[in-house]
DNA sequence: CAGTGGTCTAGACCACTCT
DNA sequence: GAGTGGTCTAGACCACTGT
């Protein structure tokens, strides 16, 4: 059996696509069905095909374009101020400054997500902290982080107010008593939820990260849950290593 | 205006799939068209939606069914022979032991890609050696992973066999007066092109990380590439931190 | 206003799976 | 053979964009 025709005509396309036509825009589906003598069903099951793999976008009344969108570097390990270490991860920081970061933010009492409960070691559903933020460059929203705290890790401290908090969330449980020793990082690649859509304005076919960080003292208590969700779209994640014994990598 | 009916039946059925109904199975295409008095069409486009958002499956002549699969823990950081610091991370290894691991390998000459000649630090399209493999639990790929040398780095080796080197390739280029002291890691969040998806066997909706990791000599020269592909359906990426001066991550 | 993409219908044939 | 999902057609109306 050879190729269905939508996909014949989606890897023909993908082809012209790589090849740098349509920088333009492509033609429009009454062009396609002209020049590919196909029904307007199958031209769009194409051109849906390349939209779900994020490739193009589309535009009611206007038309469908290629995609391009430059990646911002979100950098996991900067949080330790260590990235001067590693000067071709430090870009973000930079970036960010000439991007005009602002955020949203929000502090509430909330039940906690099953996961999350888990993970802070505390009852399903048991009531917990959680301070809400939504992370914009030059007015897109590029980064949902939601940071999750038992009661009395927080409770009474800066760290209840929405605002920003210029020494650091992790310095006011530091203050606190709750001070952090280590982390677990954990990276969930996965398509978004209709909330995520809507909430950071993801076209079809933009695929998520979902970083989960669990931060323990160093008495092993969980104290901090983080959910960042990141568009594919609009982030790369980099991190750096430096290791004297780099060379037993198994392989 | 309202939400358009396939709309409003994908989000019907995301409430049910959620609440644990259809766990045998979802109704056929025609008992949707009944139940919500709507054409194939319509049902088709909402099932299509759940397909892409990585909700479900279908099998031809079969159904549609929900989708779950066990995540596998992908540990770049174990590279490093240090996952005993990080126990939560260290379960990858245990797991991988368990799942019956294999791979195949194949070592070839190649013109070096845009990007990987860039990170190289040679000309576009020279030729370098890469080392192609999937890797594979249980007879299920769940890693795509290609490594590009510099010919000087590799030629004459035991990493030229499209074989397993137990003692780990890049113990090799040690051996060969390439040490790598340091590596930067990026991960990008995409879609899946239609190689990868032949590879992986991946279904619709299946979005992939691309781990690149850029290996650094001691004296600052790029020796090795990695370009690893992970189904985010199979995947999920792990990596511990410890540090004294957690508490003043900036927020 | 003409042109665009978004939604929706009814109907057809096919390959495939299961019994 | 009956039922399933996969492909494809022709046609319709809509909301939206541009000029």
């Amino acid at each position: 059996m050879s190729p269905p025709k939508y996909a014949q005509l989606a890897a023909t396309l993908r082809e012209r696509i790589t090849l740098g036509k349509y920088a333009d825009g492509l033609p429009s589906e009454a062009e396609l069905m002209k020049e590919f003598a196909m029904s307007r069903t199958t031209v769009r099951t194409a051109l849906t095909t390349l939209l779900n793999e994020g490739l193009l976008q589309s535009a009611s009344g206007v038309g469908y374009f290629v995609k391009s969108l430059e990646h911002f570097e979100y950098s996991p390990q900067e949080d330790f101020g260590r990235a001067a270490v590693i000067p071709e991860a430090d870009s973000f920081t930079r970036a960010a400054a000439r991007r005009n970061p602002s955020q949203d933010i929000e502090v509430s009492f909330v039940h906690a997500p099953p996961d999350v409960a888990r993970r802070l070691g505390v009852d399903d559903g048991e009531v917990v902290v959680v301070r809400r933020r939504i992370r914009h460059l030059d007015g897109v929203p590029f980064q949902l982080n939601d940071s999750y705290y038992p009661r009395d890790v927080v409770e009474g401290t800066d760290a209840m107010l929405p605002a920003s908090v210029d020494r650091g969330v992790n310095r006011v449980l530091a203050e606190n008593g709750f001070a952090q020793s280590r982390a677990l990082d954990e990276i969930w690649i996965r398509m978004p939820n209709p909330e995520e859509v809507r909430r950071l304005a993801l076209g079809p076919g933009t695929p998520v990260a979902e970083h989960v960080i669990t931060g323990f003292t160093a008495d092993g208590r969980v104290v901090r849950v983080v959910r960042a969700i990141l568009p594919g779209d609009r982030n790369v994640i980099t991190f750096g290593r430096t290791h004297p014994d780099l060379e037993q990598v198994p392989s």
